[in-house]
DNA sequence: AAAACAAGGTTGCATATACAACTCAATTGA
DNA sequence: TCAATTGAGTTGTATATGCAACCTTGTTTT
């Protein structure tokens, strides 16, 4: 079943090169270690995250969040509806400029998973080492900045 | 509403030192990106991934897909199922073991979209540097090898 | 003050992804 | 030979994500 025609920018092209591909391959490797290690508390990255995050700064406006995250809004209100329903989060303020903030029962929760986040941080700066560490900041940076 | 408890890890740990966290920084920037440069032909990078990796071989076992996009097997699955419903790929071989191929639909599609996915790669490299492109090669090297 | 606008949230829709459970075919062993 | 095992694919289920369209509210313009 060979191709009728040469693709010579499909035959000469390095797919490999993508930055974008570079990082998803990054990153499904990384959440191989942080799924192992939060298994137990059946939470997910990104919904830890969210739970740091506003944990630490107790009450914020969901826009803020978005832009921590660089996550679109819409994916904000849907991952903000998971730990809502979970009553690890709350809204205040006006439907339209709503201001989240952490439960006890939310902060305590987190509290339980951040040892094993620890540990698979470490697990992954342990493989990175600290020249990886280093490099992973860096680009970081200039992806951000 | 203040919380009742202090909770010291919640307080005193930083969201920002996780690996996985950054990785997700970096390619939600990244993707930015390319969906500019690619929203013309209405094609994503997980799909341009899988149209260039299994164009550049022409034909493999869908296993072996898996394993070099480190995607697992039923994400495979799903992926090249909207592959195959555009003609771009087809199946051939045992239902069980099948083997993966790009047609020539699916070859040309991807000639044309190449151009603009290299455009959106030098514009990560441009922001990246050559510093930041090293260290991008570095972290994924630790994290894959 | 009424209309226009802007910012931010929500909903509809589509894709991407993983895990668990199931299926199916080939290989292995008794 | 036939049963057990194993490897790989598929399907059910759930989460995560972005874009476009719409809604709501507060601000700005005329």
């Amino acid at each position: 079943m060979a191709l009728k025609k040469a693709y010579p920018l499909l035959e000469n092209t390095d797919p490999w090169i993508c930055t974008a591909s570079k990082l998803a391959l990054s990153i499904r490797s990384v959440n191989v270690i942080y799924r192992k290690h939060l298994k137990k508390h059946k939470v997910t990255m990104s919904q830890l995250s969210l739970l740091m995050v506003i944990g630490k700064m107790v009450s914020v406006p969901q826009s803020e969040v978005g832009k921590m995250l660089k996550l679109e809004k819409s994916t904000i209100t849907r991952d903000l509806k998971r730990l809502i329903d979970k009553g690890h989060i709350v809204k205040n303020g006006p439907a339209n400029r709503p201001i989240v903030e952490i439960t006890d029962k939310g902060a305590a929760y987190t509290e339980k998973i951040i040892p094993d986040w620890h540990a698979a941080t470490d697990e992954a700066l342990a493989i990175l080492g600290n020249d990886g560490e280093q490099a992973l900041n860096l680009v970081l940076n200039k992806l951000t900045k």
